[in-house]
DNA sequence: AATAATTCGATTGTATACAATTTAATTGAA
DNA sequence: TTCAATTAAATTGTATACAATCGAATTATT
């Protein structure tokens, strides 16, 4: 340790990235039990949002929407599949590209997801001015992300 | 799918959870190069932080601080170990208890990390004023994680 | 057209996360 | 004091995450 150093910039309560990462898993445990219900893990359920809004989307378009890659959504997909909740296909035009399509069943889930928000946002006791604000903030600094994505290669990426 | 349902709660753009999800993901990937140098992932990171400022701590305090599990924290302190960085030891006076010592090696490392806090929020472009907003919505929303921790299980245990 | 470069998923390997269970040590109660 | 709770880690099993690499299909170049 050199003398006189100020330390305190690596305290844990001076992070902004830790109240960031504690408060995004645990909100995420929160949907765990109401998950359950549905058979779906959190990471499954927000697939299967994408899917309920566009019914039909390749690998690579859900992948930049969820923000995940490939070695994440394969396995995902095929669980997924396995669940009868989507089909996996081959684009014909371009049989690189993995179409993924919601099933009936998949669709009808969506009834007995409806309740998962409110359920969710009611055991939080956010204030909902803070909710908001915060809410902004973060679609703002997702923004940011989204245009790394853009550029072609993610950070770290080779 | 029932008829006229409105389903727009369960809009991927409407939810507070995926924002948080992802922003929580990107920062962490941010952390990724500068760790690297270090020879850290970015959960021993925060590990080592606790260390830095205690020294000395048992497993169980370190879970409460970091929100992590011993599924989680026993593999991880393994490594720290390994990797000379901390040692690992039972208390005489209750040998049910870890204690979690970082070595002079560890240490000394917080030298070398101390540019990193400087180095992730310059690559954030993160608004000063959106930073200590959000830092303090989200230690409010962690004070009500903690809240759970205190009544003793952690929700959906058992 | 033949080859090089690119693109898309899949695969591999490492490191979390966490629920649930187990084991060992300690504490509490009859 | 003996045996039933309780407690702290460790273990087991499942599901992410993601970097790096691979293989096949497509596109671009010459």
């Amino acid at each position: 340790m050199a003398q006189d150093a100020d330390y305190s910039c690596l305290r844990l309560d001076n992070q902004l990235c830790f109240p960031l990462y504690v408060c995004a898993k645990e909100v995420v445990r929160r949907y765990r039990p109401l998950l359950d219900d549905l058979g779906l893990t959190y990471t499954q359920y927000i697939a299967m949002m994408v899917l309920w809004e566009h019914r039909t989307i390749t690998a690579g378009e859900l992948g930049k929407k969820l923000y995940l890659d490939s070695g994440t959504l394969t396995p995902l997909l095929r669980k997924l599949e396995e669940k009868g909740l989507v089909t996996r296909s081959r684009d014909p035009s371009d049989e690189r590209v993995l179409v993924v399509a919601a099933t009936p069943e998949g669709m009808a889930m969506q009834d007995r997801a409806l309740s998962v928000p409110q359920s969710v946002a009611s055991c939080l006791s956010l204030d909902p001015k803070d909710a908001l604000a915060l809410k902004g903030i973060l679609d703002r600094l997702m923004t940011e992300f989204d245009a790394d994505y853009r550029i072609g290669k993610r950070i770290g990426r080779r």
